[in-house]
DNA sequence: CTACAATACTTTAGGCTTAATCTATTCAAG
DNA sequence: CTTGAATAGATTAAGCCTAAAGTATTGTAG
């Protein structure tokens, strides 16, 4: 299907480095393309990492974030905890967790006083394998980072800050709590 | 299941906003801390903006963005192209092209001297539907962003310019082509 | 004690995304 | 022309993620 007559030949090759924003208008609004470039930036960085982690640890940055942020509280957190932490519905979480457990890298442990709840630990062997990876990940983050001096690493932190504090405030009052 | 004797109770309510970086610790490189504060703010706005697209007009961000790159190019994109600006794989791309087109607001056309290439363009009517969601859409981004001067936006802007290039040359050496 | 709302978690259905694999077409040798 | 590599897309399996609905437990009124 889809056969037509084909006339003119016309095979366009195209540079290399395209994304949402290398062609963004002259007209278009200068947040608009700074919002463009943020978003570059972050999946850039973020896909080197997914690939990073995949490749070297076979794991994947969701489990490599919630391993983390449980490496923080040597006594765990209830579910409901991690998922206000990592951003994310409890319902990932849960998908998360039930692999963590199956691979024995986390358990989960009732809550006293609270037969709802269940609180989420690193096991010993989880610990251990988030050792290693945590390292690594440090490592590549610096170098990926490394092109900016510490001024301007300072510069852009508290750019961020700004730009945090002000989403929140917006997105708190429309679709938050 | 999970029913174990339950001793001590210490129900431990929790602040507000919480998410990847607030209880980064002090001794954590502050790369790290810079990344985070990147994934976070991006994760923020991100999800402010998907909310507003599903709630004002029920579609998401990955339609929208492909709505978008083909509005630019009135002639169409060839789906290779298209997976190369949006920065994601064919196979995504056909997937939402699909239902772009099931709804009508995409057509695929046959691309002229390649019988293996498919032009993909924006009907009339996905013309108009865009028409009404950028407007939107550049008003909510202009919205979120406005708590930086218009200095400030230069600023983030460059250093991000920064950040990109240097991840682009780090990300191509190792994963990329 | 009973009813009812709130809370903690799980389940489900559906969309996004990827890597890997497959099909059809094009291109380059020979 | 034929063979085989490369290219454009589509398909598949699996994981992430969400919103909405469901289950069990807690807490609060009456």
């Amino acid at each position: 299907m889809l056969r037509v007559t084909a006339i003119e030949s016309s095979g366009g090759a195209r540079a290399r480095p395209a994304d949402r924003e290398t062609s963004a208008r002259a007209h278009d609004h200068r947040a608009l393309r700074l919002w463009l470039r943020l978003l570059t930036c972050t999946q850039l960085l973020e896909r080197h990492m997914r690939n990073l982690l995949r490749l070297r640890f076979g794991t994947t940055l969701p489990r490599f974030d919630l391993m983390s942020r449980l490496e923080r509280y040597p006594e765990g957190l209830k579910m409901k905890e991690l998922s206000h932490h990592l951003m994310v519905t409890g319902g990932n979480v849960t998908g998360i967790v039930d692999q963590l457990v199956r691979e024995r890298l986390v358990e989960r442990l009732p809550e006293p006083g609270d037969r709802r709840a269940l609180r989420v630990r690193l096991t010993r062997a989880g610990d251990e394998a988030f050792g290693k990876m945590a390292r690594a990940h440090e490592e590549w983050i610096v170098s990926v980072l490394s092109g900016l001096s510490r001024k301007e690493h300072a510069e852009l932190f508290r750019l961020l800050a700004k730009v945090k504090s002000h989403a929140l405030e917006i997105t708190e009052r429309k679709d938050g709590a």
